[in-house]
DNA sequence: CTGAAAGCGCTTACAG
DNA sequence: CTGAAAGCGCTTACAG
């Protein structure tokens, strides 16, 4: 009804109790059923609403988690986001996000105003950590914990990029494929730019006679489109593996364009397991990494460490291949 | 360095004034030079950041906007969150969003949750707005700002569904399609289930012997790809409109694993003009709203309502039918 | 320009 | 079970 604000005074005035009452009414303090009542009757009628602010500065401390995220328009992001708001919910706390837009200043920026806002803990989705960061955190000495990239001084959550990029090259070179083009992105990104692509490289290896060039764009569609069209011209790779769906789907437009058949003329992977990638025809070969279950354990383990339990200093979230039709399998066509 | 919190007493003490002073230090009230610099000093060595709790806790008012959304993993959504995020930082206030997984009581609960936390204003994206919405918004007393529905009671920012469906109704005629499948959503969402599909509607009233029927499903790809396959095979329509780009998504699927050929054998089209759309082989022809521009608008608006200024009662934010390959064009054929 | 004092709305020992 | 009082960290008139 409150033309005006209702404060806890006018709750016990109305109720004829003491302030110290209503408080320990609301959070569940002794309180006799008859008092209950009366406040509860008056607490309905006003609708009164504590106020946050008075309750947080007493209490010293408050149950948000702060998310630091580089761009909101992303798969990955997206679900990592859903995770961590899922099982911060359950676990009772808020869930504060701040979208950076790949800006690495608004990223410290965030984490400073996280910490003004005195979160009880960070979640930061990055993609490299600089010495700036180390500081920030050293500054604000609260919990912080890294989703999809390593740093041995910070608790971590990561995506098994080696791994995964390791068992990618097994599967390329399964399918018979010895002209392979490896479409990646900067090596500033440890994870997505350094790992994965090591890991591929590390499967190839194994196999002499093996024809791979490593080629670089970023992380957008049509840029991919681009230098896939470069790519395809010079080289005629019959195969080429992108360092995520994203860019796998820039080379599919590309390779469409051009009017190559896939996966006869060119073959297509990526990584990621983007939703879109299994609705596109063909489906896209990739693999899957789980962002929601990434961001649950995420979730759970900044609460741990704002609890000050135990947490693993890193771990790891766990991936699988998934086989569509936009690999073509050169074995059989030798035959 | 703090092992322990700095206060605002503990820098005036260091720096020998008054806490007073401290406080107008950091709010740019009146200064000398002198003080300033000791009070500045005190400040970087101690990494002193303000306690922003009390601070909201006297100025009883903060600059929190809140975003109530039904999805984090929507592109609509996502584009929308963006705009709003991006105008709200330039207008010098924080966004705080809520996720509600499609849940109305989660909605509800994001609606007093925030009145609780006292933000300034709310922005919803809503699906629907029920009457507990409207009690909701009449108890906290907090401005609110609809996106992407309209309700007579309430301000709104709305994209011109029934103006877009008129406009792909009489696009899809032009191409000459005589027999045609509509496949939208439930009539529960105003815009999306109404609207779109009564505007398209009336394009199709303006001409004879035109056969449409009318399909629902829901908004996932999935399922419009089962539904799409009933509908191929029962009624061979030229065309499948469809409410959503993620819908016709669905149905590319269904259409290339019927081994159909789009558009020669069936044509597409969709609403939204997401990304995927344009990179996609061949390109979906659709409406395109500029979620984006949406957003921004609607955060500018929020902010002018906390500050009593004026505001439009409905927004119109606009859209532009982008011609794409999946579209046949029967006339050329006919001749 | 500067300081002492009151107060924002709540919680938390401490008595009773 | 209940209340009076102190205090969380800040801001804001009000004097000076």
């Amino acid at each position: 009804m409150g033309v005006k604000e209702m404060t806890i005074s006018d709750i016990a005035k109305l109720a004829g109790v003491a302030k110290s009452t209503v408080s320990r009414y609301l959070n569940g303090g002794s309180v006799s059923e008859e008092t209950k009542r009366k406040i509860e009757n008056v607490i309905i009628n006003t609708g009164y609403i504590p106020n946050t602010f008075a309750q947080s500065l007493k209490a010293k401390r408050t149950n948000i988690i702060g998310t630091v995220i580089p761009r909101l328009d992303s798969y990955a992001a997206a679900k990592t986001l859903i995770g961590i708001d899922e099982e911060l919910r359950a676990l009772n706390c808020q869930m504060l996000i701040s979208n950076t837009s790949q800006d690495l200043d608004r990223e410290l920026e965030s984490i400073y105003g996280f910490a003004r806002q005195k979160v009880a803990g960070i979640i930061l989705m990055a993609t490299q950590i600089t010495d700036a960061h180390l500081e920030a955190f050293k500054k604000i000495q609260i919990p912080v914990i890294l989703v999809g990239q390593l740093h041995h001084e910070i608790y971590s959550l990561i995506h098994q990029d080696y791994e995964s990029g390791y068992e990618m090259g097994k599967y390329v070179l399964l399918k018979g494929h010895r002209n392979i083009a490896f479409l990646g992105v900067t090596e500033k990104d440890i994870a997505v730019g350094v790992r994965r692509k090591e890991g591929f490289k590390k499967a190839l290896e194994e196999v002499v006679d093996c024809n791979v060039r490593f080629h670089e764009t970023s992380f957008s569609m049509m840029e991919a489109l681009k230098q896939a069209t470069l790519i395809i011209e010079k080289y005629k790779p019959s195969i080429i593996v992108c360092a995520t769906d994203n860019i796998a789907l820039g080379v599919l437009k590309a390779a469409s364009l051009k009017g190559l058949r896939i996966p006869e003329d060119l073959s297509i992977t990526g990584f990621g397991g983007y939703d879109v990638t299994e609705v596109i025809h063909p489906g896209l070969t990739t693999i899957k990494y789980f962002y929601k279950d990434a961001g649950q354990v995420a979730a759970r383990n900044i609460v741990k460490l704002v609890n000050g339990e135990d947490v693993n200093k890193v771990t790891h979230s766990k991936f699988k291949l998934i086989e569509r039709e936009s690999v073509d399998n050169r074995i059989v066509n030798i035959l």
